[in-house]
DNA sequence: CGAGGGCTTGCAACTAGTTGCATAGGCCTG
DNA sequence: CAGGCCTATGCAACTAGTTGCAAGCCCTCG
């Protein structure tokens, strides 16, 4: 895969240009798959090409006309394809990680600091994420279906890896006090 | 960075040949920063040049000798000051995270029957880590301190991982049930 | 001896993502 | 109308990682 189908599926949720997926992404889809606006428009020309997607220009009062994307039945029947393909579960990869294991190899204190800092940014992510959950799901996941549910089960996610991020962090931080 | 520091710390664990570290990786630093010989083969060259770490070739009896390579002063240094460098919090890169958002566009229940394989695959993982936990801390984190408690706590990292995923996709499960 | 198999190193070509910058439309302000 | 700023699109060069393959060394088995 890469981007592609992350852009079909939010493209499916709602067509959009390229700047606009670019937001989208970095309060949703994005919590699990950053993307630059640089690169979203790199694989939305190529999708287009490949006939995944059409592009139709829309005039704005006010801004530059923009570019909105659409998935066309063959860049669904891809998304579908996709979907249904097993998918390795593939390890996550962590800078910080590599510096907790590393940290005697340096300065301890400084290391503990970095630490105190990423702790704090996850803490913001967490508050972030559960101001989301309050405002569009105050109710619990209680007659969600279909995409909204999925949409909620993904926001858990996010939380729920906040959640680990600052547990751990804690743990280490109490373990080197 | 890229697995450059992450080399230089299993180097100075323990000084190895590349495929020494690839096997050691796949079993301590690769739970959080997978990587293929071929790509370490070309990080150690490049640090090689760069004078990071020096190299001498070891006969073997019985196999063809191997390069083993360790960390130079200069090294040494180049990791320590990015121990304490500032680390961004990068966000988590899921594959799996795309299709649980995007089951609606596709038939749910190959989604689902995906979302099984890698919920049995993280219980496999966990098994793997608490056999690990269980076989070198028998005492827990009690006595250890420096690099031993550092390995701990990332092993204790990559079991609260695992944990994260088991619970997130059986919550996941459950609500689609 | 020769074939096969595991260990060891590595190249080549490709794919994905990052960084830095360029261009252009349209507004608002001085 | 010139300058600055925001929106919007995109190119170019680079870096990191992946995939597929090759080649040499050394042993064992037939």
């Amino acid at each position: 895969m890469a981007l592609d189908h992350a852009l079909l599926v939010a493209l499916r949720e709602q067509p959009g240009s390229g700047l606009e997926l670019a937001k989208r992404f970095s309060r949703s889809i994005g919590y699990f798959w950053p993307a630059t606006h640089q690169q979203i428009y790199k694989v939305l020309g190529r999708m287009e090409t490949e006939g995944w997607v059409s592009v139709s220009e829309v005039a704005q009062t006010g801004k530059p006309a923009k570019k909105v994307y659409d998935v066309t039945p063959a860049g669904a029947d891809v998304l579908a394809a996709w979907l249904a393909e097993p998918t390795d579960t593939h390890t996550m990869r962590s800078e910080l990680a590599v510096k907790l294991r590393g940290a005697s190899f340096g300065d301890r204190a400084a290391v503990l600091d970095v630490v105190r800092a990423n702790l704090a940014d996850h803490h913001v992510r967490l508050d972030h994420y559960r101001q989301l959950m309050k405002r569009d799901y105050t109710d619990g996941p209680v007659d969600l279906a279909g995409l909204e549910l999925d949409q909620y089960l993904v926001l858990r996610g996010g939380i729920r890896v906040e959640e680990f991020w600052i547990e751990w962090l804690t743990e280490y931080l109490e373990a080197h006090a």
